[in-house]
Order: structure tokens, then sequence, then C-alpha cells
DNA sequence: TTACAGCGG
DNA sequence: GAAGACCGCTGTAAC
């Protein structure tokens, strides 16, 4: 039996991952798609040859040439994308961890160092493959050396094998003569001029027939094509240096040392830790076996003795920091004793040696258990738990001063993440991983102890960004807040809107039978694909955007058609109306609860910007800006003997630039209460105040809020219909009107490029790893996105303060009256008839006095018997 | 699951 | 010269 050795071409192979593999990148902002890749050809490669010797061999800078001279001949190569460099030196970290040898030797190309190994190893009598992206190496394929080429295909890697009879198959040629194949043709990536006029078939020709470009040119005169003939003669020293530089080096001076390159078991603790930063999930699996115990889990114990528990409960009292876990799991009592919440069992952690599972049973029913984590809850210091507004609920006695939701401190830290699951904090905080496969018990175990062990740590790092303020004063008792608001609701007058729902839906049928009329075919309105086809392709309608997959028949595009052609304005209102009913009428219907009132849900850990979101059902976009959907409003009603008290912020957003920026005559024009973009129109197009037109106001109104988003010319030109020229010229009025905004949109992403980060009013932080994207688009979104972050978020902060100060004075006080809604900048309030003044003197002032500004905060409020009326 | 469309701030 | 307003959620079609 034969030994073998793998030698994979490092730089070629990141390369062909990174192209291969959609961007990946790491909750530290790292890119780890190309690593990733070259990881799992690695893997790939490995288990099927299964060598006694790998090496890794990496060009000492990328990009180097063959040939210096040559190079700077021809100008120099584009330099890598920062995405992919910031990738190199962590792959070599990862394979040193792995144990792996990595060869690089100053100016000694990848290719040369890989002929020569090869070459070595193969007269040692060693079977060789040599894995690379680039079929330049298929020269070194010989009956012992394999030269292998992996393809990502729709994320699925498939290698093509090359022994020296298989490179003879497919190209017609060895793969020594490959070399000279390549000198006449040359290669534009690779800088080698080739002979003008001979490309890929000319040159296999050629050299099958005489073996070699030497050889050719003392046969010039016969040669095919006489175009070939001519140019192999009168370049034949540029066709000499194609040659040298298509050539591998196969004897270059290298120290390679085979004993080095031994390939051992590369499942290390340190390659773990690697893999684990990365977050490259399915590849930690290979660990399995080597890391499978865990130091932390020989202290899970389950509890099933109500003495046992008793002592338990008594000693956790005493500590500072409580984890817990609520689960469904109760370890298959009997349903006898089966909870109506659906929970069956308590963890609860208080140390690393102290992680007790408690599963509910005869002796100790549920309610019992959460009796006793309500007691402890009101003792420790720190009570933490994953996503605890979930849970209070069945634990009522916990309080926003010693509470601690591991899901939102998480959040604070890092707001761009999709999920924040005990698993991932175990992961990020406490590199821990949690087998996805273990019993409900361990993983209960687990989610008790990362809310313990993971409290300090987050802690500490929000102490250090400057956002443990943020998190007790304003996130914490938020939380609280949002239960209560999940927990009121809102009555909704189902016969009402069904019958909402019955109207358009006789609507719909009559205009889908006009449509189907003026198509002459009938087709499905609702797919934008039929759609397209029947108006542009049929219809011969003006097509204006196109989209990847076909027309674009967004509204946009259709409004402009309608007034010529009346289907248009019928699809429009179809359109208009199937939303309306299938989203709000039969949409909402289903979340009506057996009190007749919706209670949804509103999320505190998804929006990058601090914002608060809402689902099941979305109770934030609620129709409202056209007459039709607005009377959909007319379903939510305040219980009997209530009404409704809807109070909304005056262009809070505006406000908040007109402060942080200090620009003088925004912040005085808002002292002085006056109309801003009157007045900004008045400033912008040069028009004294009282002349301004309707037009030139509402377009003001749009450059104020193009501010806000992070303005740029061409989204401004498409809001208004106007050309880039006209909108840059806006655009510069107005940050001449107003210098201290645009010193300060200048300052923040400055600030953003320095930091990676943009921070709000309260210091809510945003990360904007887009401003070191090597694309230009990402990086001007990141620009945008750092100009907007800020205020964005500083309103929210605002809004949260709010929200407490407004439910906990309304409690405080007595009064039944509650928050039901918020919407950003608007807050509804179910309130009792005799309530209603005192409440909207509650909320004017909690709203108004939630921050101290250098411009006013003003709040707009209406009473109304539904929410239609109160707004 | 993804793309498109459309509702809100 | 590129492709774009910022932040969300839901329903439908089509893969």
């Amino acid at each position: 039996m034969r030994e073998k050795i793998v030698l994979i071409d490092g730089h070629s192979i990141l390369n062909r991952a990174f192209y291969g593999v959609p961007d990946l990148t790491n909750s530290e902002g790292l890119h780890t798609n190309a690593i990733y890749g070259f990881l799992n050809i690695l893997f790939k490669i490995l288990d099927e040859e299964k060598p006694q010797y790998l090496t890794v061999t990496f060009d000492v800078h990328a990009p180097t040439f063959r040939h210096e001279m040559y190079a700077e001949y021809k100008g120099t190569r584009k330099p890598m994308v920062e995405e992919l460099r910031q990738q190199v030196p962590v792959i070599k970290e990862v394979l040193q961890a792995m144990d792996i040898e990595i060869i690089e030797q100053a100016g000694l190309e990848a290719d040369d160092l890989l002929g020569t190994i090869s070459r070595t190893c193969e007269e040692k009598g060693l079977d060789v493959a040599i894995i690379s992206g680039d079929r330049d190496t298929l020269q070194l394929a010989t009956e012992h050396v394999k030269i292998r080429i992996p393809k990502t295909k729709q994320g699925r890697t498939e290698v093509e094998d090359y022994y020296a009879a298989d490179v003879k198959e497919k190209y017609g040629v060895t793969p020594t003569e490959f070399i000279d194949v390549k000198a006449l043709m040359g290669d534009a990536s690779d800088n080698i001029p080739g002979v003008p006029g001979v490309g890929e078939k000319t040159a296999t020709k050629i050299i099958t027939e005489y073996g070699s470009i030497e050889n050719a040119y003392a046969h010039a005169a016969e040669i095919k094509p006489p175009r070939a003939s001519k140019n192999i003669q009168e370049y034949w020293d540029q066709a000499c240096l194609s040659k040298t530089l298509a050539t591998i080096n196969t004897h270059a001076e290298i120290a390679f040392d085979l004993d080095a390159a031994k390939h051992g078991n590369p499942y290390t603790k340190e390659a773990h830790d690697y893999f684990q930063r990365l977050q490259f999930k399915n590849l930690l699996s290979r660990f399995d076996v080597e890391t499978s115990e865990n130091e932390v889990e020989a202290f899970f114990h389950e509890i099933t003795e109500k003495k046992e528990a008793e002592k338990i409960f008594e000693e956790a009292g005493k500590s500072e920091t409580l984890g817990a876990a609520l689960t469904e799991d109760n370890g298959n009592v009997l349903p006898l004793f089966a909870h109506p919440s659906g929970y069956g069992r308590l963890t609860i952690a208080y140390g690393k040696s102290k992680v007790y599972s408690i599963p509910c049973g005869p002796d100790m029913e549920m309610d019992y258990l959460f009796g006793k984590l309500c007691e402890l809850a009101g003792k420790v210091k720190h009570f933490s738990m994953f996503d605890l507004k979930k849970y209070l609920t069945v634990v009522p006695d916990a309080k926003p001063e010693n509470s601690f939701d591991v899901t939102v401190a998480a959040y604070l830290l890092n707001p761009l993440k999709n999920d924040y699951d005990y698993e991932d904090v175990a992961r990020e905080q406490l590199n821990l991983m949690i087998d996805e496969k273990a019993e409900p018990m361990v993983k209960a175990c687990y989610e008790a102890y990362t809310a313990y062990a993971a409290t300090g740590i987050l802690k500490e790092k929000m102490q250090k960004q400057g956002m443990y303020h943020l998190f007790t004063d304003i996130e914490m008792p938020l939380v609280f807040t949002l239960y209560d608001m999940e927990q009121a609701g809102i009555k909704v007058e189902a016969e009402a809107l069904k019958f909402y729902g019955e109207q358009l839906g006789g609507r719909i049928v009559e205009l889908e039978k006009e449509i189907y009329e003026e198509a002459g075919e009938t087709f499905n309105i609702n797919s934008p694909k039929q759609l397209g086809v029947v108006l542009f392709d049929h219809m011969q309608l003006p097509n204006g955007k196109k989209t990847k997959t076909g027309y674009s028949t967004a509204a946009d595009v259709l409004d402009k058609l309608a007034p010529d052609y009346p289907i248009v304005a019928k699809i429009l209102e179809y359109r208009q109306l199937s939303k309306l009913k299938s989203t709000y009428a039969d949409g909402l219907a289903v979340y009506i609860g057996p009190d007749g009132r919706i209670h949804g849900k509103f999320n505190q850990t998804i929006t990058a910007t601090g914002r608060i979101s809402s689902t099941e059902p979305n109770l934030q976009n609620i129709p409202v800006r056209m007459e039709l959907g607005r009377l959909i409003r007319k379903v939510f009603v305040p219980k009997e003997g209530c009404v409704f008290i809807d109070a909304d912020y005056s262009q809070i957003e505006l406000r908040i630039l007109a402060h942080c920026s200090g620009d003088e005559q925004l912040i005085q024009a808002y002292k002085e209460a006056r109309d801003i973009h009157r007045m900004t129109a008045s400033q912008v197009f040069h028009t004294p105040f009282d002349e301004v037109t309707d037009l030139q106001r509402r377009n003001a109104k749009a450059v104020n809020f193009g501010i806000v988003y992070g303005i740029s010319s061409f989204g401004l030109s498409q809001d208004l219909s106007i050309t880039r020229k006209e909108a840059a010229q806006y655009i510069e009025n107005y940050f001449e009107t107003y210098p201290g905004i645009k010193r300060f949109l200048d300052d923040t992403v400055a600030h953003a490029k320095e930091e990676g980060y943009v921070v709000t009013l309260f210091g809510r932080r945003r990360p904007v790893p887009e401003l070191k994207s090597s694309n230009f688009m990402q990086r001007n979104f990141g620009e945008r996105v750092a100009m907007n972050a800020p205020i964005q978020g500083s309103a929210a902060d605002i809004m949260k303060i709010a929200m407490i100060g407004v439910n906990q004075e309304l409690k405080e006080k007595g009064l039944k009256s509650k928050l039901i809604l918020q919407v950003h900048d608007e807050l509804l309030i179910e309130a009792y008839e005799d309530e209603v003044e005192e409440v909207k003197e509650i909320l004017k002032r909690q709203m108004e006095e939630a921050a101290d500004l250098d411009v006013p905060l003003i709040v707009d409020m209406h009473t109304g018997e539904n929410w239609y009326e109160a707004k």
C-alpha cells in the first residue's frame, strides 16, 4: 500500500470558497464564508482520501506573480476584496489549531511550492493529491499525482479528478504539452500573453500535432491556419516568454519536511474553540466524540424528593444570582398533574455546581413550584431568565428592579442577530456547545445554568459599553409594561369586522369580472407574474421597470398607466381591496379571543434600532392613510364605560434631529412652534414664508423625511418624481439652510466609521458593519443607517420611557384605565369615562417630559368611541 | 423558502 | 458607473 499526501492550494481554494458560498458573518461581524467553504472542501477531501500526510500552501502575500518582471510590465492585479482579505489570517490560525502543516515561502508562488513538493513526494514513492481551483496545476498530473478541482454547485461540492491520462482525455494533450498549449493561447488572468490569433482550439491542434512549441516553430511553415503560422514566427519571443511563465517550477529551493506534514487528529480543543467562535454549527458535529464530556453537565441533577427540593430552595434563596427555566417536559408524570399552563418542570441554577431540575409530580405540583419560584424571585439580587415576559403570568411576583432578562441583555449587546436563545448565549458568552439531541432535562439545566452564568458577563459588558442604565432603567421595566399591554389587549367588534370583509368581498368579485372581461382572459390577479404577462405581453401596455423575475407590477408603476388604461385602475382597486380583506378583515378576525379582544404580542428584541415590533397580529400597521382602509379602525373599540385616548408625538424624529445637531435655526423654529415644513420650503425654494405653495411644502416635507432616512439624491428623486439633479439641488439648499445638520450627519458617519457603531441619546448602540464593506452599495447603505439609527433609536428610547411612566402612574394612582397599544410615536389608552381628564394629563405630561431636549416635545391627543374617531 | 406587494411609523 | 431612501409584519404565489 502506497502512502498518500494531500497538498492543498490554500489561496486558490479559499478564493473558490469565497465566491461559491454566500456571505456569512459571525456575531462579531467577521466574514466567514470563505473559511466555511474551505473547511467543507477540506473535510470532504480528508474523508475521501484518508491521507497519511497533509500540507496547505499559501503565497506569502497575495496577490503575487510568478514572474515579477512581467507583472510590472503588465500592471498589477486587482487587490483582494476586504471581506476575503480578513479571512486569510483566520483560516491560517484555524489550520494551525487543527495541527495542519502550512507552507509559505517568500518569493515563491503557491504553484511552485505545490510542484516541488509534489515531485519530491512522488520520487519518495508516495501518492499525491493536489487540491486546487487553478487549472494550471493540471501540468503536474502524472500516474501517481492526481489533480483534484472542487466545484461548488448549488451548495454541493463536486470534485473533478485528473491523473495524466484524464488530462489527455479531456484536453487532448499530455500534462507536459498542456504547458505548451497555454504558451500559445495565453491566459489573461495569469498575465500570460500567448501568441495573438491563437485560441484554445488552434493551440491544442498545433501541440497535438507537433508536441511542443519548439517543434512547432521548427515546422512553422507547415502550420495550418496561415495566421497562426505567421504569428508563431513573428511573436516567437513572446511565445517563449509565455512558456516560461506557464511552467510551474518543480525544483524550487524549499525546506520541506515530510515528518512535519504527518496528518494526525485535527479535532483538537483549540480547533473546537475556533469553530465555536466562527459559529460553524454543523461542522462542530464532527467534534462530538471528542468534546461530549462537558464539565458543567456533571453538576446537573434531577430532584424528585420534596424534602430535598425544599432544602435547595432554601439555599437558592440566599444566593445572589438565580437562573431559572420553565419547560414543558415533566418527565412523564401522570397526566393528572399536568398544569394548564403547559409547564411541567422548574429548573434553577445558582452556582457552577448548583443546577437542579425539578419535574412536577404528586408531591410537588406545578403551582407549588411556581409559588417557590415567586418566592425566590422576590429574594435574590438578580433573578435571571430568558424571555421573562413569557413567564410573568406564572411568576407574577417578579419585579423590574431585580429581574434580569438575558434575551433583552443579549439583544442590547448586538441588536442585529435573529435569535437570542440560550444555545446562542451559551455559545457566545460561555463558550459552551449544547448538543441539539440532549435530553429535555439536560436542555432545561443548560437554559437555567446559562441564565445564571451569563448574567454577570452580560452585565459587565453592558457597563463597559455604557448601556447598563438603558437596561435597568428602560428595557427591564419595559418588559413588564409590554406584559401588561399584552394582557390588556384591545376589544374588536367581530360582527362589524365580518361585515366589512363581506362588503369588500362583494366589490372584489365585481372587479374581478370586469378585469377578466377587459383582459379577454381569466388569470390570477394576485400573481405578479401572471399579471405582468397579461398586461405587458398580451395587452402590450408600455412596460416600465423590471424585476429579477419579470415585469414590475408595483403600484408606482401601475399608477402611471392608470389614467390611460381603465383595466389598470381596476387592478389597483382590486389590489387595495384584496389587501384589506385578506390581511385586515380576515387576517385580524382569527386573533379575536373568547373575551372579544385581540391580545397581540409586542416584541422587544427584534429591531436593529430599538423600536418595538408587533406580531400575531401586527397592530402597528392598521390602515390610516386611505379612507377606505381607515374605516377598519372603527371596529377597534373601548370596552363598556370607556373611551379611547390617542396621543401621538408631533414630529419627534425631526425634533430629535434638531436637538442632536444643535442647529440654531431649527431649534429656534421649534421653540417658536413654527410650521417646519413651510419654513424649510421657504428656505430651500427661496420663497417668502407666506407665499409657499402647497406643492413646495409637500416637497419640503419629503426632504425633511429624507434627511431622517439618511438622504440620497436618488432616493429623494424617486420619492418626488423629479430628476436626480433637482433632488441634489434641494439637498444642497437644505444643508446650506441648516449647516448644523450637515455637520451632525457628517460627524455621525465619521464616528461610525471609526468605532463601528452609532449610539442613541440613551446609550443604545447599533453596529454598522456595512461601512467596512468593499461593496459600494453596502457601504452607502451603512452610511444611511449610521445617519438614521441614532434618530429613530432615540425616538424609540423616549417613547419607551413615556410608556413605562404612563403605565406606572396609572397603576400607582389606582386608575383602572389602561395603556393598550403603541405605534412608534403614538399611544392608545382605554380610559374609563370618569378618569379621562386625569389620564389625559398623565399621558401628556409623561410623554412630553420623557426627555429633556433643547426643543419642546409636543403631544397631540384625541378621544373617541373607536380608534377611527380617536386618531 | 423566497420574491413581490403593500400596510404602518 | 454601480443601486438605493430608514424600521418593521403579513399574505400570496411559485419554486
